[in-house]
DNA sequence: AGTGCGATTGACT
DNA sequence: GTCAATCGCACTA
């Protein structure tokens, strides 16, 4: 059982100072979300390292306009829209001016479900926020996040774990085309809230 | 100024 | 399982 009252705030020097180790470090933990609209929480459970140097990853071809949230010291939100259509957000990984992320790609939804199902209009418990569109989607998250300090009281943090970790596990990352064949996605083995194919939640 | 392409999703067979 | 929608951005000229 979850207790929303043990959360608190991560502090920047418990985050691992490499996007690695940063995804592995982020599964079990919490994000909170507090607008206007109320306030959201969820259990990450699936993560994407971009480290420095990946192919894959938005800061491979330098600092530009819109990825610089990337070059920030650790633990900043870094949102883009993709396909038109979807907003995603990843926490900054490494010390400041060396450009790489950690993408959330799955969270268990913990408080603000009633938030969460119109934001998202259906009240499938399973399909709030599992994906990395849609979990921003859940949480109210988009570009006006980006850049945000999430060590720091304020509209979006990580939390501590509200309760124990399982069994992390890792595999190919989804939906890339390039340096696919690295191990840098990372989940909770058997979460029944993980996005991606059936073969890569166990 | 024009072009091509996604770290996806939702609808559909 | 397949597939099209959709748009901001980086790249070319």
């Amino acid at each position: 059982m979850v207790d929303n009252r043990s959360i608190v705030i991560l502090r920047r020097r418990d985050l691992p100072v490499d996007a690695e180790s940063l995804a592995g470090f982020l599964i079990g933990k919490s994000l909170v979300c507090e607008t206007a609209g109320g306030r959201v929480s969820g259990r990450i459970v699936e993560t994407e390292a971009y480290p420095p140097g990946d192919a894959a990853g938005h800061s491979f071809r330098g600092l530009t306009r819109s990825n610089h949230s990337l070059f920030l010291e650790r633990g900043h939100a870094y949102v883009y829209f993709a396909y038109g259509s979807s907003h995603m957000m990843n926490v900054s990984a490494e010390r400041a001016g060396v450009g790489a992320g950690v993408l959330l790609r799955a969270v268990e939804p913990l408080e603000g479900i009633p938030l969460m199902e119109r934001r998202r209009n259906t009240e499938k418990l399973h399909d709030l926020c599992r994906g990395p569109g849609r979990l921003t989607q859940s949480f109210g998250i988009d570009r006006s996040l980006d850049g945000l300090d999430l060590c720091k009281e304020g509209p979006l943090w990580l939390g501590s774990a509200a309760g124990p970790t399982g069994v992390v596990a890792r595999s190919v990352r989804i939906g890339i085309t390039r340096e696919k064949e690295r191990l840098l996605r990372f989940y909770e083995r058997g979460n029944p809230y993980l996005s991606g194919p059936l073969r890569l939640r166990a």
